[in-house]
RNA sequence: GGCGAGGUAGCUCAGUUGGUUAGAGCGCCGGAUUCAUAACCCGGAGGUCGAGAGUUCAAAUCUCUCUCUCGCUACCA
C-alpha cells in the first residue's frame, strides 16, 4: 500500500448563466468525481473543489434581458446546479459560488498582493462607452457592420457571416448591443497580467515537468491536447492580459481611483477554488493553506478543452507570481460531447439537462454515470445518443453486470439459503478465476491514476464477464446433482467476485455498489466469509424499454425547436426565394377604420397601398380602437386573393406580430416610407 | 487566416519507439445452454486505417499536399 497523500482536486466553475448538461458532466465533473472516490477509496485525503462562477459580463446581459438583477439570476442557477450535482451524486467536499463575500476578500486580497509585488502592469486605452447604460461595451456587446463583407449584424470582436477577426473600432456604425444607442470612445485605464515575463519557467514546467530546477510533474501524463496547446501558445509569445473589466458586476479592483472596475472572470474565478477551500476549512476544522501551499500537496484540474490555457497558463502565472502556491501536477483536460449528430448547444436548446434527466429517471444516476464514462471524450470528441445510451444499459449493465450478480445470489439462495458456502478443493479453472480478481484490481487502478476511466470501467466490467464465464463454464445448476462441495466452491468464489465488483466499481457506480453491498449483506470492512448470509436478490438495473428512449429524444427534438421563446412555434417548411418573392408586401396607411357591424373582433379598414385604395378586414378589433389606428402606417399583403369576411371581401392583409399571450402589434416602418414600397 | 487536437469495422473507441493475417466492447448472423432481467457462454462475417503522393525491405504509425470536424486565436466567459 503506498503511503497517503494530500490531494486539492478541482472540477472547473459552471458559469452560473444556466444549467448543466450532459457535456459539462462528461466533460469534467464525472471524471473528477472518479477520481476523487478512488483517492479516497485509498485512504487518500482529498480536497475537492468546485462553485459557481456567478460574475461577468453576460450574466449582467442576462439579468437586463429577463428584468431580474444579477443577483437573481446566480441564485436561481447556484441553486439549480447545486441541487443537481447532489442528486447526480457528485461528491464535492464543497459546492461554493464567487459572490459569496469570502470569495470576494480571498479575490481582492490576492490581486492587492500581486499587485505590491509589481505583477502586473497598468495601461490606458481608449473603448467603446454606452452613455445611456453608463457603461462600457465588451468587445462581443457592439454591433455593426462589418468593413470587409458589409454584413450588418457582425460583433465587434468578429464577424460571423465572413468571419474577420475585428477590433470595435472597425465597425462601421457601431452600436451598443445593450441599448442600441451609439457608443462613444472614452478613456480608460486596466490592469494587465504580462505574461510575456514568465515564458521561461512556464516552458520548462510544461516542456520538462520542472520548476525551479527540480522536479514537478511527469509531463508524460499530461494529455496531448493540453501540451500542444499550452506549447502554441508559449511559441506565437505570451502577452499581457488584462484583468479587469469596466462594469459593476463583480470583485471591485481594491485600488483607489479604481471605481466601476472589476476584475476579469477569469482572474476572478480561479481563485474561486481557494476561496472555496477557505470556506471547506473552515467549516471542517481544516487548515485551507495544507491544500494550497504545502509542497507535499497535490493539485490537479479537471477542465473542458476549451479552458486549457487558463488552467495551464494563466492560473500558474498567477499561482506562481503569489509566490506561495502550489502548481497543478496535472490538467486533465477533456474534449466535447456531441448529441445525436449534432453540437451541444445552450442558445439552440439542443442539450440534455441534467436536472431533467433526473426527474425522468429518479435514481438511475448509476445508469448515466456509466454511459457517460464508456463514451468520454477523453481523446477526442464523441457523441452521446439516446439508443447507444440505451444499449449500453441494456446489454452492458442489466447483461453483464447486473445479471451476474442476480445468478450468483439467486442461486446462493436456492442451493444453501443464502449461507455463503465454504471454498473446498480448487482445481485449475477456479484458481485461475480466484487469481483474475486482484488483477482486475491492479488494472483499474492503474488505469484511474492515468486518468483513463474509460478504459478502467472497461475493465472492471471485465470482471463481471469473468464471471459469467465461469458460471458457463462450471454449470453449477448441473453438478448439484452429482457434486455438492464443488457447487460451493464455484458459488463462494462467484460471490468474492461480486464483493469485488462492489469495490472494483465503487468510483464508477457509488450508488449501485452500495445497493451491492446491501444485497451481499456486508457493511464496510467486512468480507465475504463462509456462513455469511447474504441478503434478497434485488436486481441491480433495469431495463430500459424503447417508448422511454423515444419519448426523450421526441422531447430532445422538440425542445431544440423552441430556442430562446418555449412558446414560439416551430419553423414552417423552407421556401426558395422564388417562393418568398411571390408575396407582394407594401407599405400602405390606414386611411379609415371602423368596427364591422357583424363581427366583434373584426375591423374594416381602408388603406392607401400607393397602388390603390382598398377595402381590407382584419381580426384586430380587440387590440385596437378604430379612431386610434387611422393614419398609421402598416406592411399589407396586396397580392392575396381577395376573400369575403362576414360579407364583406377583404383585398390583401395587414401582417401583425403576436406574442405568446396573443397580443398583437402592427408591423410598421421604423421611419415613414411612401406608400406602395415594397417590403423585401 | 494562424495554431492545437482529431478523422481506424454499422456504433463507441484501442493501437506503445514503423515489423508477421489491424484489435476490444456493443450491434448483426449462426451455434450451444437454461441458474439468470429471452439474459449468459461459444463461433462467424464486417475495415484499400479521411484522400493523394513520397521515404523504407516494411507505413494506421514518418514526410509533404489536400480535405472534413472540434477547440484556441489574447476584451466571449
Amino acid at each position: 500500500m503506498s503511503k497517503t497523500k494530500r490531494y486539492t482536486i478541482t472540477a472547473a466553475l459552471p458559469y452560473a448563466n444556466g444549467p448543466l448538461h450532459l457535456g459539462h458532466i462528461a466533460g469534467a465533473y464525472l471524471p473528477a468525481d472518479i477520481y476523487v472516490r478512488y483517492l479516497k477509496s485509498q485512504g487518500h485525503d482529498v480536497a475537492f473543489i468546485c462553485g459557481s462562477d456567478e460574475h461577468g459580463a453576460a450574466i449582467t446581459l442576462r439579468a437586463k434581458k429577463e428584468g431580474k438583477t444579477p443577483q437573481q439570476i446566480v441564485d436561481e442557477n447556484h441553486q439549480i446546479i447545486k441541487k443537481a450535482f447532489t442528486d447526480f451524486g457528485i461528491d464535492f467536499s464543497i459546492y461554493h459560488r464567487t459572490s459569496s463575500p469570502i470569495h470576494h476578500e480571498t479575490a481582492t486580497g490576492f490581486f492587492k498582493d500581486l499587485n505590491d509585488k509589481n505583477a502586473f502592469t497598468q495601461e490606458t486605452s481608449e473603448q467603446f462607452y454606452d452613455e445611456k447604460e453608463q457603461q462600457f461595451l465588451a468587445d462581443r456587446y457592439i454591433i455593426g457592420t462589418c468593413p470587409k463583407c458589409n454584413y450588418d449584424n457582425a460583433y465587434g470582436d468578429q464577424c460571423e457571416k465572413c468571419g474577420s477577426t475585428l477590433s470595435p473600432t472597425d465597425l462601421i456604425n457601431p452600436k451598443s448591443a445593450i441599448s442600441g444607442n451609439t457608443p462613444i470612445l472614452k478613456e480608460t485605464s486596466h490592469w494587465y497580467l504580462p505574461m510575456n515575463k514568465h515564458e521561461d519557467w512556464l516552458r520548462k514546467w510544461l516542456e520538462e515537468g520542472k520548476l525551479d530546477n527540480q522536479f514537478h510533474h511527469d509531463p508524460k501524463l499530461w494529455k496531448k491536447n493540453v501540451l500542444g496547446q499550452c506549447k502554441s501558445w508559449i511559441d506565437n509569445g505570451l502577452q499581457a492580459r488584462s484583468i479587469t473589466r469596466d462594469l459593476d458586476w463583480g470583485v471591485k479592483v481594491p485600488i483607489e481611483g479604481a471605481e466601476g472596475k472589476v476584475l476579469y472572470v477569469w482572474f476572478d474565478a480561479p481563485i474561486g477554488y481557494i476561496s472555496a477551500t477557505k470556506e471547506w476549512a473552515k467549516q471542517n476544522g481544516k487548515n485551507w493553506e495544507d491544500y494550497w501551499k504545502k509542497e507535499d500537496a497535490e493539485l490537479i484540474h479537471f477542465i473542458g478543452k476549451d479552458n486549457i490555457v487558463f488552467h495551464a497558463i494563466i492560473f500558474p502565472i498567477i499561482l506562481k507570481a503569489h509566490g506561495d502556491y502550489i502548481l497543478p501536477t496535472n490538467v486533465p483536460a477533456n474534449e466535447f460531447l456531441n448529441l445525436e449528430g449534432d453540437k451541444i448547444s445552450t442558445s439552440r436548446n439542443w442539450a440534455v439537462w441534467l436536472h431533467e434527466y433526473l426527474a425522468d429517471f429518479p435514481g438511475r444516476q448509476d445508469e448515466l454515470r456509466y454511459v457517460l464514462t464508456s463514451i468520454a471524450p477523453e481523446t477526442k470528441d464523441s457523441e452521446f445518443t439516446w439508443k447507444d445510451y440505451q444499449a449500453r444499459v441494456n446489454n452492458e449493465l442489466v447483461a453483464i453486470f447486473g445479471n451476474f450478480v442476480n445468478r450468483t445470489v439467486v442461486l446462493t439462495h436456492k442451493y444453501f439459503n443464502g449461507l455463503t458456502p465454504t471454498l473446498n478443493k480448487c482445481d485449475e479453472i477456479d484458481d485461475e478465476v480466484l487469481a483474475a480478481i486482484p488483477k482486475a484490481k491492479a488494472k483499474v487502478n492503474e488505469l484511474i491514476t492515468q486518468f483513463k476511466f474509460r478504459d478502467a470501467q472497461t475493465e472492471a466490467m471485465t470482471l463481471a464477464r469473468i464471471g459469467n464465464k465461469y458460471l458457463a463454464d462450471t454449470e453449477p445448476w448441473k453438478l448439484i446433482k452429482t457434486d455438492e462441495d464443488k457447487v460451493k466452491t464455484i458459488l463462494n468464489i462467484s460471490l468474492q467476485i461480486c464483493e469485488a465488483l462492489s469495490d472494483i466499481f465503487l468510483p464508477f457506480l457509488p450508488q449501485t455498489c452500495c445497493n451491492l453491498k446491501k444485497i451481499l449483506n456486508l457493511k464496510s470492512e467486512e468480507t465475504i466469509s463462509p456462513q455469511h448470509q447474504i441478503g434478497e436478490a434485488k436486481l441491480l438495473f433495469q431495463k430500459i424499454e424503447n417508448d422511454v428512449i423515444e419519448a426523450q429524444i421526441k422531447k430532445l427534438k422538440e425542445s431544440n425547436k423552441k430556442q430562446s421563446n418555449p412558446k414560439a412555434n416551430p419553423m414552417k417548411d423552407e421556401i426558395t426565394f422564388d417562393d418568398f418573392t411571390k408575396m407582394d408586401i407594401r407599405t400602405g396607411t390606414i386611411l379609415t377604420a371602423e368596427k364591422h357591424p357583424d363581427a366583434d373582433k373584426l375591423l374594416k379598414m381602408t388603406v392607401d397601398t400607393g397602388i390603390d385604395v382598398r377595402t381590407i378586414v382584419s381580426g384586430i378589433a380587440e387590440h385596437y380602437a378604430p379612431e386610434e389606428i387611422i393614419g398609421k402606417q402598416v406592411s399589407v399583403l396586396i397580392n392575396l386573393a381577395p376573400r369575403k369576411i362576414r360579407g364583406i371581401v377583404s383585398q390583401g392583409m395587414i401582417l401583425m406580430a403576436e406574442d405568446n399571450e396573443g397580443n398583437l402589434a402592427f408591423v410598421s416602418p421604423e421611419k415613414a416610407i411612401d406608400n406602395g414600397g415594397e417590403i423585401r
